[in-house]
DNA sequence: GAGTCATAAATACACCGTACATCAATTGCA
DNA sequence: TGCAATTGATGTACGGTGTATTTATGACTC
């Protein structure tokens, strides 16, 4: 009595039929095997019991969820607000979508997808890294849920289009000599970077939407409150913070600088004369 | 009829007394503000009606707090379990903390303040802000729910302590020339770089505790259903991907990496022949 | 027509944060 | 000495969440 997918002991297999999944992301998961099995994953047609046409598909689920959050911000997005969106149960969802977490995964997949780097990049490794953490950090300006979603699910988010990013880069600054692992980091490490400049965004965003408080206005209040609790003494620094800091610590400013500081600090690794390298993916 | 701290609306005030505040939280707020305006913060007795002795304060919730997401994970965090533990009522908590977001932020804050970088620091800019992302590094090893918690507020959290590290970050560079500016965003870039990559271990200490799956497994997991999706054909590099990009992208690993690419670039904006400078904080 | 199966949805459960009303205890003041 | 004001602490309840379970419906094969 174990899940055929994912081996977990049954449950409360007394009543009815007996059960073969454990959940319904299992059942989905062997759904969508069966339905992968088959080399037409364009025409899923004229499946055994299978309506017609369906309402949904897993495309129309996700897509209505980043409409969601593009419109209405990550706190608006749940699986009842998408169903609802969608004119449909919210169950519904659950045979195209295995649970709330893949659907973040599913929506990060999806927005990556939509934008892929352009093949072949620019000349030099510079100029690619460069565009590469540029076209994300401008997919986490147009959709600021996503650096939430990120770091939500408590791990990275599964998505094939994300990965093609870090395989990109790797891409990007192969030649130069460098060893396999290096190349690794190095693509893993700029990823990192652009997604945690990109939290503030996401604040931002949805103090825009609820026209709370401005950046500016938190700011200030921040130091208020820093100034009575902890008192200016202990903070000589920050105590100083006026307009020309705030400037400075903008998202996109911070963003900017740590871009380059980190793509001068790749270039350290690399050897100083090396010339210009050929195309890309030429190994 | 409005909130005599945030002045929103007061909805609801037909019976009873006239309410005066539109929430707890800023019922909290006053109550707080009227305590710290005396300037005794240390002796608040003598307030009129207030009991002898209270069987909780903030400290208490808070360690309460720190020490569940310790033992259980951030999954396991919310007030009521908090209260559970500590033997009272949900809404005493509310009593001591303002509402759970804010509570996030005095979690952090007290794990920062737990662990202030030393003055003087060692000798050195480069060695100092080593030492401060390596000791904000292991305070998120040992508590990684901060990693979420900082993220999932949608804004940077509130915590002088944290605060703190930005300040003794810019301490540490300053003197070689830099404007206030730059300084600004050094101490936040390396911040931002550090919480980045420690989200990962948010993922890693939960799966350790459910024993789900290990890291190695979920990225075998993962490289199949890649293999099996995109077809590694598109991503040449990820294909590859074996025990030494394995190693390569630990957490630890990507740290230490990025950690000295970081530092090797904000080398570059100092000049060259600049002699170690004196002790910090002399400017 | 019976049986099998996938779709879709309704219901239900356990949880969350917290607004609200209330109670007893304490104190200052009339 | 009473009374009003104020606080700490709490119980109850509301509207929300993700999703397990169950049921109804239709389409297909035999």
């Amino acid at each position: 009595m174990a899940c055929e997918v994912c081996g977990r002991e049954l449950r409360t297999a007394e009543r009815g039929r007996p059960r073969r999944y454990c959940s319904r992301a299992c059942r989905t998961r062997a759904y969508r095997a069966r339905l992968a099995e088959p080399p037409a994953p364009e025409e899923p047609a004229a499946q055994p019991g299978r309506p017609a046409e369906a309402a949904l598909d897993q495309g129309r689920v996700v897509r209505a969820a980043v409409a969601l959050a593009d419109r209405e911000g990550v706190a608006a997005l749940s699986m009842r607000r998408v169903a609802t969106d969608l004119g449909v149960g919210v169950m519904s969802l659950y045979r195209y979508v295995p649970s709330r977490e893949e659907l973040n995964d599913l929506m990060v997949d999806a927005v990556f997808a939509a934008r892929p780097l352009p093949e072949p990049g620019p000349d030099g490794w510079r100029a690619r890294l460069e565009l590469s953490a540029r076209q994300e950090w401008e997919l986490y300006r147009r959709h600021p849920w996503m650096s939430h979603l990120v770091a939500v699910t408590t791990r990275p988010p599964v998505a094939p289009a994300l990965m093609a990013y870090t395989d990109w880069r790797m891409r990007a600054l192969d030649g130069h000599g460098l060893d396999f692992a290096t190349l690794v980091q190095v693509a893993i490490m700029i990823g990192t970077y652009v997604q945690s400049a990109a939290v503030p965004l996401a604040h931002e965003a949805q103090a825009a939407r609820t026209s709370r408080h401005t950046r500016r206005e938190w700011a200030q209040a921040r130091k208020e409150a820093f100034a009575r609790s902890i008192g200016a003494a202990r903070l000589p620094m920050v105590a100083e913070f006026g307009d020309e800091a705030f400037e400075a610590s903008e998202p996109e400013n911070i963003f900017e600088f740590g871009l380059h500081r980190m793509l001068d600090g790749i270039g350290l690794l690399l050897p100083p004369d090396q010339s210009p390298p050929g195309p890309m993916g030429t190994q």
